[in-house]
DNA sequence: GTCTGATCTGGACGTATAGTCCATACATGA
DNA sequence: TCATGTATGGACTATACGTCCAGATCAGAC
């Protein structure tokens, strides 16, 4: 019945996705697509784990992060599926490879990076990536790519910088406001009007 | 003469580099391929930072960082280029924004990440107290206390912090000097002692 | 289409902080 | 005692921060 589904998962995040079929009755595999470990149907399940996941969104978990045996990273998202009386049929596994994309950031951020006289080369890049970390997961949560965010979407980002202290390390003012794709006046402005109400309280 | 190559980098790496070749002898701008500010032939090339830079590479200087007015980071080489007499006739720069290939990183390590965890916001959050960790290890490793500190420890320990970037911060150097029991002149006049060996250390 | 109101923008501006400089003071040892 | 090296306060310049505002821009109302 979910075959399908799970068939079209694998072959659009393949082959860096497995795509895992389990039956919560007899916790056993029903079945597997794309398959990363020599895993087959009729194998037991080990889905004991689901019970310590966090219910808060029902029914759906994660993601959350695997370790595989050979050092690999994954990702894992987990949903319960339910028949028509509410009963739960199923449960479905993705598992994504996060390496690649590791290893293809990697690359990236190397490219033409400087090479020379960099005592400590993590920590002035550190506030930078952390800058796009912030903005990239509010991306990742709205759906909204920067081009496309509200001035409620700017104040919510800001007051996550904010909060993060990003902005009382030196020159974090402009590098937000080219992140954001925004002038450094409009940075300023959505600043002060997010941290108004709560009055002089922050000496900055 | 050179144009041919500049134009050539340029096609190749465009549209994030721009290529700039300068005359050292006027010190202005010979010519500008895809240029990222609003410079032109003619203009003056601010290229005195090059007599700054670490000569140990004879002719060809970089990848350093630079840091626009926009929050745009770039890489930046420089080659000078010499006719058949040896002699400098040129300098060729190409800077490279990294913006987009650090987004790009940023959005790829974002992709199917657990949402779940969150980096600790408590790292930058509390510099000064990283600064009183950095002095206090010294302390238990020399068993010198602040008050006894020798010209040597002092450098010892800015060492130290200026490598944790903790002068990114803004108002860490007056903290810095209360910590160390010296005063704010004392703390930025060891400072520079200690980065004038390796000059090319801000090219600002 | 025009007219709004809301928002963003670039530049100008004043202030705060970052760094530099220097005459003086204070050590330490010959 | 002097000489040498270092620290200091304060004055000074250079940057970065943050504010302000007139004009540009855009979306929606009419």
């Amino acid at each position: 019945m979910w075959a399908p589904v799970c068939r079209a998962v694998a072959l659009l995040l393949g082959p860096y996705a497995e795509v895992v079929l389990h039956d919560p009755e007899t916790d056993r595999v029903l079945g597997i697509w794309n398959p990363m470990t020599p895993r087959g149907p009729g194998d037991p399940s080990l889905l004991g784990e689901l019970d310590e996941l966090d219910p808060s969104a029902r029914d759906v978990y994660g993601p959350y992060e695997k370790l595989l045996a050979d050092g690999r990273r994954l990702s894992s998202v987990s949903a319960v599926l339910r028949d028509e009386q509410d009963r739960a049929s199923a449960v479905l596994c993705i598992n994504l490879d996060r390496t690649p994309l590791e290893q293809a950031a990697a690359v990236l951020s190397a490219f033409g990076a400087p090479t020379v006289q960099r005592p400590e080369p993590l920590f002035e890049q550190d506030w930078s990536e952390r800058i796009q970390h912030v903005i990239g997961g509010y991306v990742r949560e709205t759906g909204r790519p920067v081009e496309r965010m509200t001035r409620q979407d700017r104040l919510a980002v800001l007051g996550r910088l904010d909060e993060a202290r990003v902005f009382a390390v030196r020159r974090a003012a402009p590098v937000v406001a080219a992140a954001l794709r925004v002038s450094r006046s409009t940075v300023y402005g959505l600043l002060a009007e997010l941290r108004a109400p709560s009055a002089k309280d922050r000496p900055r």
